[in-house]
DNA sequence: ACACCTTCGTTCGAATTTGAACAACAGGAG
DNA sequence: CTCCTGTTGTTCAAATTCGAACGAAGGTGT
């Protein structure tokens, strides 16, 4: 399917762009990661579930759905809502056209607790990443990555 | 230093390129590693030490060099190296100009088995991020994550 | 109503990651 | 030389992650 002899490795432009995406993406979860549990005593994962959940019609999502949007395991997800439910910040409840469904809700709490983390990490995201690119690479940048996530989206059913 | 009084959210491209790049790097990351655990019995991270050695002038790098590439923690690394020296794919010897200093080096077989999985791996990089993407927008993402990466590791220094 | 296949969320064990603590050493100021 | 500070790699406990297996329920075709 890809090549009968030799394999087409990476030139110099092609590798940059792949190094740079390993190394941006690995470097700033950790900024983030620390300067959230710093901040806040949320993960960033913590942090994205909230998130999410705050976006959602309801402040609430079905535990699959918001999986989904995460991009995680479904049990990593039980753990983690586990853990937001110990502290308080979010809730579960069945789903009322499903038996089998568990709806993750954000409590007021958790809403306060995202309120008061937002800032310093929307600003951090910004001292990192958005600002150090201009206009025009933060537009190809979105336009680029978004085709990778559709692609990658599409086939993601093994 | 940052505000005031109201932060400054991000804007609709701003937020695209955000959520592209966090999500682009966790369904890519999925996708390598199953790939990699499948095609080989590598994961990702052992992969990366392995090219990162390969790619080092005498197949060999002292621990804290090599961590600083991979951008993961001195513990990590130290259960990594332990994981393949235990596969047989990389060897430890001490430093001679440092007594505290540890070298991992590339094995044979560690070559051997590179050798192998880095043309399934590269072809799955190619046809996820690469080949999705224009000759220039692999420009624009190269030199924009570039500068972040440089960014992030000049005050990486807590 | 019945079998059949898929989906849902959890549980379980194994693997991995991290930061803190540690002992041993390097490098320089005095 | 001698202190003093920073570095190096490892160990440790704790937290997190994943995939496979699971029971329970949805949904479909007959």
């Amino acid at each position: 399917m890809s090549s009968l002899n030799e394999p087409r490795w990476l030139d110099q432009d092609e590798m940059a762009a792949w190094r740079g995406f390993v190394v941006a993406s690995n470097l700033l979860n950790r900024r983030l990661e620390r300067q959230l549990k710093d901040d806040s005593g949320l993960s960033h994962q913590q942090y994205e579930i909230l998130v999410h959940l705050s976006a959602a019609p309801g402040d609430s999502l079905r535990m699959t759905e918001l999986a989904d949007k995460l991009v995680t395991s479904k049990s990593g997800l039980t753990y983690q809502v586990t853990q937001l439910e110990r502290m308080g910040l979010v809730g579960r409840r069945s789903c009322p056209s499903d038996v089998r469904g568990v709806i993750a809700e954000l409590t007021d709490q958790g809403r306060e607790t995202l309120r008061q983390a937002a800032p310093g990490h929307v600003a951090l995201v910004r001292e990192l990443l958005i600002d150090v690119l201009t206009r025009e690479q933060l537009a190809v940048l979105a336009e680029g990555l978004g085709a990778v996530s559709a692609r990658l989206r599409q086939d993601d059913t093994p």
